[in-house]
DNA sequence: ATTGTATGCTAATGATTGTTATTTTTGCGG
DNA sequence: CCGCAAAAATAACAATCATTAGCATACAAT
């Protein structure tokens, strides 16, 4: 009988949420089925059922796991006392690495979370809004003090985002530069611009 | 009995290839049904099969004709002399003002595109690869020329096709700036940086 | 060794999916 | 007004979906 594998202290719950990280981000929260994340843990689909509740579960854990871990890093920058460019390039190096270490669950959230059902839906939605306008308060904070370009913040921080999210691409592509060398480039393009 | 409305000289195909964005849009390609299209036409989902032949061909034409059209402008912007500078932000320009005038086309193509089936769809890969190269030949003849940053001419392709398909943000949210107050912000902030 | 609990399997459920064959209706040219 | 082709409707299909019930097995603690 085939059973979950659980080295360590992690759960099998935990298994099973990794494994649909992986599963989501390569087909699609619709297209992904519970039949195939079955395949992957190595276990019939029922019996995923002895571990979760619903495949609507397994999302929602995704998803507010990893907004939560972004939430708690944006009230550490924002208390500290740094000036908003470094509050600004701390944010974004947090972005790329989550992007770059922990990328299942972060691009999962940011392309699936819109099949969350009610109520996640919106308390994610709210939660999403919030975080934007917090990071646009620093930007406009380094606009105030003649540390940044007046440009519109909610723009800079719409550009920001979708651009880490870019990573996806990165770690598709073939020959890839490096991790780091893929941050010290996204931070330059961002923050000092394209044009020398 | 309900017939579907085609003023104009636009076919009854063309008129469904219109839903069929605006519905893959809303839901996502995998999670839309023929039902909900139907519905949104305005007839019998069995109905649609008189002027399409498959859900697949929907999602084949709405990305073939999208990509065509940024194949054939690179091609335009390639052969024209103006310096690399230029020729970004025409590129740019462009980019913006489809995802904008285009919407619901464009964005399908950009996050739907890989549930398209073989053959098509490494026909697809093969056109995006060919042209994020072309994209990066034109950043790199920039760096060459002095007139750009030293960066890697990829992960700035990466970032600015990326940030681009963020205006999908800039059309879900409430108080919006104008198009061509985006389109400025946009540009600002990808070529001049934000760092003042 | 025995018992209790956690875990897994088989089988089946009703719902929904894309698509088809067939029939009915529509609108247009004569 | 008639006949013909295009378009739509009805009804059905096999496949796949998430999920459940009931039973079997493995394991840990006694």
């Amino acid at each position: 009988m085939a059973r979950i594998q659980t080295d360590k202290d992690v759960s099998r719950k935990e298994v099973i949420l990794k494994a649909a990280a992986s599963l989501f981000r390569e087909k699609g929260y619709k297209a992904a089925s519970m039949r195939d994340l079955a395949v992957k843990v190595g276990v019939e689909a029922a019996s995923l059922y002895n571990h979760i509740r619903s495949k609507a579960e397994l999302l929602h854990d995704i998803c507010f796991n990893v907004a939560s871990q972004f939430v708690e890093h944006m009230t550490a920058v924002e208390t500290s006392d740094e000036n908003p460019i470094m509050k600004l390039e701390t944010l974004l190096r947090f972005h790329i690495q989550q992007m770059i270490e922990n990328f299942e669950e972060v691009h999962v959230t940011d392309r699936e979370w819109r099949f969350l059902a009610e109520p996640y839906l919106s308390n994610y939605q709210n939660q999403r809004r919030s975080y934007r306008r917090r990071f646009a308060a620093i930007i406009e904070e380094g606009i105030n003090r003649g540390e940044i370009n007046k440009i519109d913040a909610s723009t800079a921080v719409l550009i920001i985002l979708h651009a880490i999210s870019g990573i996806e691409s990165w770690h598709r592509s073939k020959q890839k530069i490096s991790g780091a060398e893929l941050e010290e480039n996204m931070l330059t393009i961002l923050i000092e611009g394209i044009k020398k």
